[in-house]
DNA sequence: ATAACTAGACAACCACGTTGTCTATCTCGT
DNA sequence: ACGAGATAGACAACGTGGTTGTCTAGTTAT
């Protein structure tokens, strides 16, 4: 019978970056209500940013993000009613709606960019600049090169990187 | 009209430590599934560590995980489900049921914990073992004295801590 | 022209959380 | 001894953010 073991070390740094995010997310968002914008959920704001640089349709939005195209669509659903983006039949497609981010928009991410940077300077002051630079380089490099799991592999991997994780493999139609 | 402001060095930390949870949580979740542990989702393995680590009843697992009684109650029916807790009432006060962690929920905990050692290894092979050490430090100071948000304050705030958010205020009966 | 692909909409569903309400039980002060 | 209050858990209704599957319409390539 296995002895219990309940100590990962692998698991604990797990919940610390999870705990780190949350810690930076929540104290965002709840100074963002405050600043009059109230219905802004974590993510909403991501997927701005992400629209912003670029990402102006529903199913280019997914694949960036890595989720399907209907959760994107739903998103940006989600980013109309808060007066954040609006969206307006590409001339060019008709298939397409292109996405814009609206002044309103554009102050929810400044906002929200000026409370995370805030954070994040806060950080640096309490663990040094250099410090966490060097966090975040590593970071980086070990997010960047995850590598390909043995399930993706069973399937067609296309090459496609975004976020942080492994493309959705657009099956069928979707 | 604000320009643009895309990049916000504060927001790209917040994504690369969910980044970096995901990372590890999906590696570790595929490869668990591969040898036997199907149906666990990310969470289930943390709440189950927590269990082990002496949350036997639903109230308490909420506290220790900063979510309501009422969810922890359906994530021990999930275990449940999956075989990896029992429940039985307690002798000492039948309001109470007991959780405990099968021979099962101990080999997943096990083989979960050895994944996520695993990929910590290659982190620390990859970037150093005292760079990792350090990020490590650094997480723990910043994840843990989360300043006291302005809306916290509003309400009544007991001093709880659990894992990595302020402690959920229970209101009422809950 | 037609076949194949692509964008988006709609529906059904699931995981995981929330509140609110209810009952049963325990605990403590008078 | 007992009644008030706190606590544990069950149940229901709901919200959010994802998923698949299916469908239509428009575009592109042969």
């Amino acid at each position: 019978m296995i002895r219990t073991m309940a100590r990962s070390s692998g698991a604990e740094l797990a919940l610390l970056l999870l705990g780190g995010f949350h810690s930076m997310a929540d104290e965002v968002h709840a100074e963002l209500a405050h600043r009059g914008h109230e219905g802004v959920r974590p993510g909403h704001e991501f997927a701005l940013r992400t629209i912003d640089a670029g990402a102006d349709t529903a199913s280019e939005l997914g694949r960036r993000l890595s989720v399907s195209k209907q959760a994107a669509a739903k998103t940006i659903a989600a980013l109309q009613q808060l007066g954040y983006v609006v969206r307006e039949t590409d001339p060019d497609d008709a298939r397409r709606k292109r996405v814009q981010v609206t002044p309103r928009g554009h102050e929810m991410m400044a906002i929200g960019g000026a409370l995370f940077d805030e954070v994040r300077n806060r950080w640096a002051a309490q663990i040094g600049v250099r410090q966490l630079d060097a966090l975040e380089g590593h970071l980086a490099r070990l997010v960047e090169r995850r590598p390909v799991s043995a399930d993706d592999l069973a399937r067609f991997d296309d090459g496609l990187r975004e976020e942080n994780r492994v493309a959705a493999l657009d099956q069928n139609s979707q």
